[in-house]
RNA sequence: GUGCCCGUAGCUCAGUUGGAUAGAGCAUCAGCCUUCUAAGCUGAGGGUCGUUGGUUCGAGUCCAACCGGGCACACCA
């Protein structure tokens, strides 16, 4: 809609206002009355022209070049609101582009040729993913699906990070659970990690090498708990249908000799320096608070320096865009490493930084209490087996990244009408379940893309077509903005409207062209439906 | 104390780059199934958009201060 009238009313800006730059913009009023979409430009115009809104938009108005068969009417509203209404013909022929489009509906190519690296999860490989990491694994995977869709290559990346004080604790902790096993008396130190998947490959430990490793290395214990984890990490991704296409270690930043490097070209920079035996990143004067340690006195560098370095690869590949997603938690790391990178001559403008505030589960009204310490965490493979793959993916992307997640695991078992999921997968079952009527019927649904769709006339007809054309456009915004629950709302919405479609106009049965043209609204629908699950990952079931 | 995020209906939350009478789901109450899936639909009630100032034709949205909640502020990652 807003691609037609660009066009013609720059026309008659262009005229009226011959200074006037930028784009004129088109919204969609909150109140149908007002129209399909709404312009404040005689409003802003009027200032400079020292005009009445109302007497300039009229001026707009009556210079306009439209083409009746588009539009059907253009008023002057309230202080002085150009409203535009388009035709039911033009609704008419953006249902045909959606069935004539099929799969490629809402698909853009606004980037395409572009390529973005897209890192997340990322969770340390010294435990099981627990369900508070659900929202990263979630939000990135709907995240990277949704830019594929505006034309970028997506490489998704998970940063292994298998080096540092963290490891030789796993592995500590693997050895001693493994000597326990074994019957010796030793304790877990107190910074260890309690997790019950500890004992578990303690367990797997003995059944496979029995007593043979009791002399074993610790570095080997830190080999057996990490594969372990990481492929119990990844099993958890798979379940939710989640591939990364690299998986990158950190160790080799240190064995290919790239932190060396960089402390080396940092250093040669005059970007650090060397003081009480550490060396110290000048963050200072790089518009941060203080100077930060990024190589302790004991030879070994913080976490700053493999992130800067890691983060100095990805920029050297060449990606157009570089996405990392992170829970709030880390929030304090992440100026450091802009800063720094920017300092080195990377244009730090190319990364964004996804920051997703931290999530409470409850079981009704009670929260569920977890922590990595005491071990008695709440898994996401026990969420997964509470609520199931598709409410954990639509149930982690319906809020806003920025607010705080409540996430209702009772709520969303629930197989319900009260379940957001269930009513978003209903309306694509319901309409399967129509379309295979209607074939028993003999009705050729193949036929339906060619149906002649000027028959759809009725107040719920159309505003289906409305809200199905608006998918596009949709997909676009929420992808720019990092924010996929609006795909969410927009999938109750399309769902809700199509129930009351359903309601109140019959489609198998009716004479032709009629039951052609309901039943092609229903098939549009139903795509739309079925790849707006796609983007979250959830499956649209062809029955329920 | 400093930085980031949040404060909107009883509860959980939306609210496009500032727009017209602030929305949805759940909960509550009242209706709708001999006909394509009632896991559905229709209607009703429910609000000082945390507070106070400011910016302007116009503020839930932008700015400032304050109040309340979350997270982070290591030579931990």
């Amino acid at each position: 809609m807003e691609e037609y009238l660009q066009p013609i009313f720059s026309e008659v800006v262009g005229t009226v206002a011959p200074e006037f730059s930028g784009a004129i913009q088109f919204e969609t009023p909150q109140n149908p009355d007002h129209g399909d979409l709404s312009t404040n430009i005689a409003m802003l115009l009027a200032k400079e022209l020292k005009k009445a809104p109302r007497i300039l938009a009229n001026e707009i108005v009556e210079k306009l070049r439209k083409d009746s068969e588009v539009i059907e009417g253009v008023e002057i509203a309230g202080p002085g609101f150009i409203n535009i209404r388009f035709s039911r013909k033009y609704f008419q022929d953006a249902l045909g582009a959606i069935l004539s489009l099929g799969n490629a509906y809402g698909h853009s190519r606004k980037y395409e040729g572009m390529m973005t690296n897209l890192e997340w999860v990322s969770a340390n490989p010294t435990g099981n993913l627990h369900a508070g990491h659900g929202r990263q694994v979630c939000l990135g995977a709907a995240i990277a699906n949704l830019l594929e869709w505006t034309g970028y290559k997506v490489i998704r990346e998970y940063y292994f990070n298998n080096a540092g004080n963290q490891m030789r604790n796993l592995a500590r902790s693997t050895q001693v659970r493994y000597l326990q096993e074994l019957g010796q008396e030793i304790s877990l130190p107190e910074e260890g990690y309690h997790g019950a998947e500890i004992i578990g490959i303690a367990k797997e430990l003995v059944l496979k090498f029995g007593d043979s490793l009791q002399n074993a290395e610790q570095s080997d214990f830190q080999k057996f708990a990490e594969e372990a984890n990481f492929l119990r990490i990844k099993n958890t991704l798979t379940r939710l249908g989640i591939h990364h296409d690299i998986y990158f270690n950190e160790n080799t930043l240190y064995e290919s000799g790239a932190i060396e490097k960089i402390i080396a070209e940092l250093k040669e920079k005059d970007l650090a320096y060397e003081k009480d035996g550490a060396v110290w990143l000048k963050l200072s004067e790089m518009g941060q608070e203080q100077d930060r340690v990024i190589v302790k006195s004991t030879g070994e560098p913080t976490y700053r320096l493999p992130d800067i370095c890691y983060h100095k690869d990805k920029l050297s590949r060449g990606y157009d865009l570089v996405i990392d997603i992170f829970g709030a938690d880390h929030i304090a790391t992440i100026p450091d490493v802009l800063a720094a990178l920017k300092a080195l001559g990377f244009d730090s403008g190319k990364v964004k930084v996804v920051i997703h505030q931290m999530v409470t589960f409850l079981s009704g009204t009670e929260v569920i209490k977890f922590s990595k310490r005491s071990g008695s965490n709440y898994l996401l493979d026990e969420l997964i087996d509470d609520v199931g793959a598709d409410a954990t993916k639509f149930f982690f992307n319906m809020r806003a990244v920025g607010s705080h997640l409540e996430f209702d695991v009772e709520l969303a078992k629930e197989q319900s009408e009260k379940n957001p999921v269930y009513y978003v997968q209903y309306a694509h079952a319901r309409i399967a379940s129509i379309l295979r009527f209607a074939q028993q019927q003999e009705i050729n649904i193949q036929m339906l893309t060619k149906a002649d769709l000027t028959v759809l006339v009725h107040p719920e007809e159309i505003s289906l077509i409305k809200i199905l054309h608006r998918f596009p456009s949709l997909i676009l915004q929420t992808a720019e903005a990092f924010a996929p629950h609006h795909i969410c709302e927009y999938l109750r919405q399309v769902a809700a409207q199509f129930h009351k479609f359903y309601h109140d106009c019959r489609m198998v049965g009716q004479p032709e062209p009629v039951q052609s043209a309901r039943l092609a609204l229903a098939l549009a629908t139903k795509q739309v439906l079925a790849s707006g699950c796609s983007i979250l990952g959830v499956t649209a079931p062809e029955s329920m």
